[in-house]
DNA sequence: ATGAAAGCGCTAACAG
DNA sequence: CTGTTAGCGCTTTCAT
């Protein structure tokens, strides 16, 4: 790669005079801009970012955090922080912390070197110290899904209401006529998995039912656990007539199970996911569910990044944080009776 | 952020010793260590990486290119890729091409002004003269799945061989008795898909079958296509008996489909896909298909790039390209008979 | 064993 | 309008 010193000799001016032209700030006479511009052309020069960010204090990088990018919901926000990304001129560098909190630790502190600008974090898992220094050091920082309830004005966040969407949702269940419905927990460290099961436990007692321990499943380890709990309670006497499964990859793995015990779908028993992942519409029957929007979760938690950054670079100091709450809509499809 | 300077002052030394004790390559009288190793304590003090990437003219950083990261391979190639540079102490950056190959020309710009050490390129379409320059100025490049014949030799590259892996499933299906196959061809820009489809040509004819034109699906916008061509071709009298899909997403689709009209699957007709994403054996029922190692793919991609990296810093020069064929297996699930 | 100093490539304040 | 210069934070000779 050339480097603005060939292309000011070659155009016989000094570097400052090239720098000008490239970030156009400043006025260059007309006749020695043509030249520069040729010289450029030339030698195909690009200024080098690594010492542009040097100079800058600032390096046009993000940085996306995900627990593991084969969770089919990752992806797609991913999508959407990246285009967004994109789209301001920014790159992003990807984390995949593998639910693994050292792992998640030390990815910060390599950032943290390497003057990322800020952090979309969709890792998050209790409380640690790092996280909360990040914000206190001036790095400006957005939670996605997984945060705790105290995080909100603390730090920038996006989600959505999971107690109003999980309570619609298993009221959705109980107007359709369903009696006894299950429940499939997600991993009780996580706001947003208590949030579902509170809605799922009070939306049934709001219509006079009680929450029974043996129709609820909880995640053990990983997703597959809930193929043989889906197995043992199915086969209880007097089983669900519903399984709200508090995402949709549980869902896939509860409704596999169900098709290996010839259980019906949804005659013998209805299945509701949440999150409406992209694979929803196209596995048999076509899975209802809460549909979250997660591409846009990424573009808005990059753009509200993106807006700290800037207003940092403003005002020296981060803006007030904001909490983003979009908004989830129940897609009926076939798996509900 | 602290930087040398402060921890010099701090500990009572030059700013060299400080990158002495940092760097750790030269003898530094174990007293003053001490006091610089307690000063960087006190100061929690990290080397700026983006000082060093200037001086050392190297980044620590690869790229990877995915044509659409909701793909559902890519998330399980990114994947390997991620876990193999962080373990060798390399971050990475992710670009979502969409498929443009505007963004994908603009990316690998972008990316050289930033010195990133290597490329991994999961989103080669056709003949871009851009990638080609890229090893031709240095930059350590290894392409995924998508490439052209000729790119062997000179890039390196990481695949399976599709021919026989496509050959061996059409055999598969012949074998198990299936008289009319049908396939699902992807996109014909890309060499991958045509040598599946040779193989399945050839297969067909090495075992005394023709061909049929009413049997070839061909995508033209999107895998979503393949929803209306199953329902046309499976309308037909004297329909096939097996589809063989040139991907698991497509799989999905047709399968959709197939259930939409009542089809059954296998008993009506056979489906086989090619990729083996993790859903495909959560899917009612379980789709047979082409085993790929698709993590393994990635992580092997990093490798291979790590090791160009690593052998130029200490030769001046890229090594020979290699082609890296990973070996695939055919998994019957339930979704042939 | 340690420090001084040059310089990676660029930007921006300053001087002219 | 343009050139000179001082860094950004670090590594690495070259002296001492």
């Amino acid at each position: 790669m050339t480097n603005i010193k060939e292309v000011a000799s070659l155009a016989g001016v000094s570097i400052s005079t090239v720098s000008r032209v490239v970030n156009g700030k400043s006025v260059v006479n007309e006749e020695t801009r043509k030249r520069v511009l040729e010289a450029i052309r030339q030698t195909n020069y690009r200024p080098n970012a690594v010492a542009q960010n040097l100079k800058r204090g600032r390096s046009n990088t993000l940085c996306i955090m995900v627990p593991s990018i084969e969770n089919l919901i990752f992806p797609e926000i991913t999508k959407g922080v990246e285009d967004t990304a994109w789209k301001n001129g920014f790159s992003v560098v990807l984390c995949n912390t593998d639910e693994d909190p050292a792992r998640d630790r030390a990815c910060v502190e390599k950032m943290k070197a390497r003057w990322i600008d800020g952090f979309v974090i969709c890792s998050k898992m209790g409380d640690p110290e790092y996280i909360h220094r990040l914000r206190d050091e001036g790095f400006p920082v957005v939670l996605v899904n997984r945060f705790e309830e105290q995080d909100i004005g603390t730090l920038d966040t996006v989600s959505v209401d999971n107690y109003q969407a999980a309570y619609d949702a298993v009221r959705y269940l109980i107007r359709t006529g369903h009696k006894r419905i299950s429940y499939a927990q997600g991993r009780e460290q996580l706001f947003l998995y208590r949030e579902r099961y509170r809605a799922y436990a009070q939306a049934l007692k709001d219509h006079g039912m009680e929450p029974e321990e043996r129709f609820i499943m909880r995640e053990n380890c990983g997703v597959d656990s809930f193929y043989s709990m889906t197995k043992e309670m199915m086969a209880q006497p007097d089983p669900p007539d519903a399984i709200f499964a508090s995402s949709d990859p549980k869902a896939f793995v509860i409704m596999h199970a169900l098709h290996d015990m010839g259980i019906r779908i949804p005659e013998d028993v209805s299945v509701l996911g949440f999150d409406n992942v992209t694979l929803a519409s196209m596995v048999e029957p076509p899975l209802s569910t809460v549909s979250q929007p997660l591409y846009e979760m990424g573009a808005v938690a990059a753009q509200t990044l993106i807006h700290q950054i800037d207003y940092k670079e403003k005002n020296e100091r981060l803006p007030v944080p904001v909490c983003n709450t979009l908004r989830v809509e129940l897609v009926i499809r076939r798996s509900t009776r």
